[in-house]
DNA sequence: AGCAAGATTAGC
DNA sequence: CTAATCTTGCTA
């Protein structure tokens, strides 16, 4: 995206939105592999859809409105976990995308379950495999993705993500919709699944 | 202080 | 459709 020119008395300076760079990275983000070396076991799991949110840009991030408690891991640097407790009962996981105090990030929201099977089917509670991560807040559960982990460093802790041997997806390969669940800017086209993977999410976008 | 809404999910 | 029940932002 276009950057954006900003002026002041006296000065001028240029601000990058830094939206294309999000979406450039959710686009890349499929295929890769999201792991989890937990003490209990490890797991992993092939992301299949994510979600961009682009920070002031974005009436739907929430980093909209500026930093908070709650969401000062997504104005971190790039490649930090922003993982946020949710209608005080699920954790959803975000990776940060821009340079520090941008505040985007990507979510992802589903997977398909790699390895660790046995593992996450005894976090789920013994759901079938086609509904173990299919979810936000359903994979971090599978994957044992905590609070604790909000503001790690993707590649240096426990949980982090692999990029697939193959490269990222064709364009083609890549199905961009509107993003779910949301109320505010959601007509924007910032839903990325792979085509044709059962295991993304079942649920549609809000028709606009 | 009080209240409503939210990047969700499972269960009636 | 609703409960579960945490954080934030808006209103008084």
């Amino acid at each position: 995206m276009a950057e954006r020119r900003m002026r002041g008395p006296g000065e001028r300076w240029t601000r990058r939105s830094y939206a294309g760079e999000t979406v450039d990275v959710a686009r890349r983000m499929l295929g890769a592999y999201l792991v989890h070396a937990s003490p209990d076991g490890s797991t992993a799991g092939r992301i299949v859809e994510c979600e961009a949110y682009l920070g002031e840009h974005d009436p739907a991030a929430h980093s909209h409105r500026g930093e908070t408690r709650r969401n000062a891991a997504m104005f971190g640097a790039p490649g930090t976990a922003y993982v946020y407790f949710v209608y005080g009962v699920h954790d959803c996981f975000n990776v940060v995308t821009a340079p520090r105090g941008i505040g985007q990030a990507v979510l992802v929201r589903a997977l398909e379950p790699f390895a660790g099977l046995d593992l996450m089917t005894k976090r789920r509670g013994g759901v079938e495999l086609g509904r173990l991560c299919r979810g936000p807040g359903n994979l971090a559960r599978a994957m044992g993705i905590a609070p604790s982990h909000n503001a790690t460093e993707l590649a240096r802790g426990a949980l982090g993500i692999f990029s697939a041997l193959e490269g990222p997806p064709r364009s083609s390969a890549i199905v961009t919709t509107q993003r779910v669940g949301l109320t505010r800017a959601a007509h924007l086209p910032l839903r990325f699944c792979l085509r044709g993977c059962a295991f993304v999410s079942a649920k549609r976008p809000h028709a606009s």
